[in-house]
DNA sequence: TAATATTTTGACCAACTGGTAAAAGTAAGG
DNA sequence: CCTTACTTTTACCAGTTGGTCAAAATATTA
């Protein structure tokens, strides 16, 4: 597979996957259809299968990207840094990527409430793996009484449910609040959450 | 309308609203089909028609059970109760709820995900209003010095997030964890992250 | 049991689905 | 300017989609 050099098979690449991106993470992989993707990008059906072999194709470029995106701030986590400062950190990164790329959030949530046919390798392996190193990390500062003992997995997730609520049920926040920016008051929140679970 | 009377309509009804959960809830409204509900409910799919005007009938139909159920607990939280047990008892309630009923979770977490096209209104109306009233009691709770100042609307927030993430998210959870009951460790968290928030 | 009302089915349809083939159009290099 | 390589479109296809219709099968009632 070489990869695309032309202004224009960069061009148009990067509009199918934006276009892509838009569609499925609204109406998931089988609610989108490659029509969509085409009107959306601009661009005619043929043509878009002449830069992805298929629907299937663009999907699971979208995702692996994601991933990739994904999981860096985990592994950038330091076991020497401050443990309160860094959990912090990782938590805002999080909030930040719900308010800046919320349909990469939301297409991450259509794959696993659909059971992540797709990545489901991907997450008993790679995720996985990042999540234990996190969780002996978490261990290891509640062991050396920087933070209170708390379920390092259950920490994890929550900070994920937490952070990932605001893009994917944002209607539903849009509608309780009314429209408007809600991450400042949000990240308030979940930092104050956060400190209070974890201080000793 | 009238009300389905004999068992025949009464056991039709109910076998395709549990088909209907079941296919609408894996794959959203969109990526699901009648012929995968007719063959999920042992029937055929004129037959299906015969009691559903239309596919959307069944999803809004399941909807409209849900939100009723989903309600009512936020509506049974007792102002005059100890407010810790309280919002601990409706956390409580939630994750139970996702762990009973995951199905449904996911049902009104891919509608949402998918911008509520058929739900907006309820949520703007009933929800907002049974969650303003919430607020004003919390806020009623920490005013008189009961709980510590939280902002109300993102403590409520980070509960759905949180219960409602096993069920929505539970693939992930079980790439992680491994499988397994993994819901007393969560409540387990749950509980213990309220208190901690709300305990002055 | 006969007449009636309800339930179920098989055959069908127009619109839409992901995807293909070949030809037409366009850009780049000599 | 002409050749070559790349890009885009038009026309198309077989399978699937939600939904219809009339007839057949079944249940209910008189």
């Amino acid at each position: 597979m070489s990869k695309f050099e032309t202004r224009i098979q960069k061009k148009n690449h990067s509009a199918i996957m934006l276009a892509g991106l838009k569609i499925f993470s609204q109406f998931g992989f089988r609610g989108s259809t490659l029509d969509q993707i085409a009107a959306e990008s601009g661009m005619s059906k043929p043509n878009i299968l002449y830069y992805f072999q298929s629907k299937d194709a663009i999907y699971e470029a979208l995702l692996a990207q994601l991933l990739t995106d994904w999981l860096k701030p985990v592994r950038d986590i330091n076991p020497n840094g401050d443990p309160i400062e860094e959990l912090l950190t990782y938590a805002k990164h999080k909030i930040m990527m719900s308010h800046l790329y919320p349909r990469e959030s939301r297409l991450y949530a259509n794959e696993i409430i659909q059971g992540a046919p797709r990545i489901g390798g991907v997450l008993k392996g790679e995720l996985r793996e990042v999540v234990t190193t996190l969780v002996k990390i978490i261990n290891a500062w509640s062991d050396a009484g920087l933070i209170r003992a708390v379920n390092a997995h259950h920490l994890i997730f929550s900070i994920w449910a937490t952070t990932q609520h605001y893009a994917d049920f944002d209607v539903q926040v849009q509608a309780v609040l009314g429209k408007g920016d809600h991450f400042p008051d949000a990240e308030q929140y979940l930092e104050d959450m956060l400190r209070r679970i974890l201080t000793v």
